[in-house]
DNA sequence: GATGAATGAGTGTTCATTCAT
DNA sequence: AATGAATGAACACTCATTCAT
């Protein structure tokens, strides 16, 4: 009937309102229609579902994101962890790096982080973090085996990735400028770092 | 018809299933009446509507976690900031006591802190957070002011005080048993408090 | 359990507001109770359902409404019909016994009147007017025979029959005072006279 | 799924049905969907909710009501007072064109008229009353200055007001024919044009 | 590509009533 | 006389989804 006047735009605008509004469970398919002044069988045509709504708006930056940790992970890893320990400034070029990222689609992001409840991404945050756990894992036991009487303490492990991961969802939520969130994050991530340092590790149970 | 058969006990214990399994907003309270092997009515006979059937569930815990952490907050403003920066061995005994407190009634507390969305209780672990950012704002102030250049960070006031109430309610969904939970704690407070000691304030901005 | 502490009147008196304010149909009996102060059950006990709550707040006005009008009715056609054409003194007498009657107990009445849809009274006003409707055809019936070429404008009788019921009740709705009543119902009826005089007879149709 | 098969149409006179025999507020929309052929969601995506399907029977005829007696009322202010206590004839007309609407569809005006309490439509009459009450108030104003020892009785009015639009509503519910309507509603307004002429005022107290 | 009618299964809630105690 | 637990049937309404056109 009509042609195309961005109906695909215009539904993927009304939809990024409406879930920042009231999150994926609860906003209403028929708001975000009428909002865009399109019929919910259009959704269906683009989009497949509701579901398929909140991807058109998160994927690429779900992506990118992922993208951006897991090569970090990665380096970690191959640079080896006392490297890690004391230069401190290659933290800071990652932390600007995400929090770059993380900017670059501000309203996309504080979706796919904390909006999502109900939908596929519910996980994304815990996944991020069983991931940074994961390696953050591998080198706590190498460091382990480095020092005598020392046996890593896998909550700490965990409790720090938390940390690494709500700190940036956190200056997310907080922060609505890039510069703001990363002017607050360097004491965040330096505390994160003496964390490490000093809680990683624990006594050896006799 | 009559008969009292534990009917509000039954359903309580499958309230607290459900709500435990899809949290209250998802929670069904006509599968919560079935499994009771009850009607609907009966909850608002006892309960007057689903958001009371959360309520007789939480309220005690409720009321306790919260008079445990206003009469802590108190204490920690009478006694003088500098006391606390040095005796660490009186945050263990209120970390043993709130702990303790969290985990007398675990299924409950976990229902107020994470499974709540959509009732009156959502806000529960935000209002704690604002609680204790507000009293440790203070403190931070009155610190402040000991020290020559420098100022309250208050980002920091806010990010820590969000990391001390969101270690307990970790701690809560990662451990079922209260030993572990405060084995656990333990670094995780001296985390808090060294965090604390370090990232409070900063230099004045010229 | 208890001795009787005056359930019943506390029931009648609540039941009376509720009624009067959100009429029989829309009251709600869990609200009546308990702003009694009693349980649900008691009404059941006493008047045996929600209906025979209204009954015991309006039987013996109904009684007396319907005796005080049907004596009338039968007055008047024992008196003959041209007495009462011209001897308007004596609608006045009636006129000031039927208010006071109305009157004396207030609150019944309006329930009895309006209030009751939803109950068994729900036609009270109706019947009334076809008492008055059947006796004033009659009359009618009597009065066309005495006239040629007239005959009874049934329509009229409906209609007039209902004026006057319809009076009584708009004073009823309007005025909370007897004496105001009174004094407003006179032009109502002196202008229903004329009416019944003027209008009760049509010409026949050829 | 799809098809058209007058769903709406269906929707309607059922609901016209349902509201007819029962009244908005006890009509069941369980009952109107399935007389119909038709799920409850289909009332939703045509009307709403509830009272759209009032609405949808009813909007039309209300706007005809108003506007036809709004029209009246206006006319009677203009052409001055005097005029219309001889000019009978002049309300003939009128009586004709309102009777005319009211029965062009009838069925629709008896919803709106008598069967739509619960609903927004529920003070239809009684707000059709107070506009003609207002005007006729007016009116006897303007009488009264130009007559000496008298003013306005406005219970009268208010009565003789209430008479005009309930004489029509009366009319309504006893006839459905248009043409048995106007006849008899010919005599019913003579007779308040007498009562208006002769009740209106009262002599001013001393 | 997009409509818009319609579904169907679900929601929480309200109610007068019953009856063993 | 009165309780209070419990019923069971009803209520209006919301939703994401489907699909013929």
């Amino acid at each position: 009937m009509k042609t195309d006047n961005g109906t695909k735009e215009k539904l993927l605008n009304s939809a990024k309102e409406e879930f920042m509004e009231k999150g994926f469970q609860n906003a209403s398919l028929r708001k975000i229609c009428s909002k865009a002044g399109v019929t919910t069988g259009a959704v269906y045509c683009f989009f497949g579902d509701k579901e398929g709504l909140l991807t058109g708006l998160v994927e690429n930056v779900y992506q990118n994101v992922m993208h951006t940790i897991s090569n970090h992970m990665k380096e970690m890893s191959s640079d080896g962890f006392a490297a890690h320990m004391h230069e401190i400034g290659d933290h800071d070029s990652f932390v600007e790096e995400l929090v770059h990222t993380l900017y670059q689609d501000y309203d996309a992001v504080v979706l796919l982080m904390s909006k999502s409840a109900g939908s596929k991404f519910e996980n994304v945050v815990e996944d991020l973090i069983s991931q940074v756990e994961s390696r953050l894992g591998d080198l706590a036991e190498t460091y382990a085996k480095s020092v005598q009487g020392k046996s890593v303490n896998y909550y700490m492990v965990h409790w720090l990735s938390h940390l690494s991961v709500m700190s940036f969802v956190h200056a997310l939520t907080h922060f609505e400028d890039e510069s703001e969130a990363l002017k607050y994050m360097k004491p965040a991530m330096e505390h994160l770092i003496v964390g490490w340092r000093n809680f990683i590790l624990e006594d050896v149970e006799a």
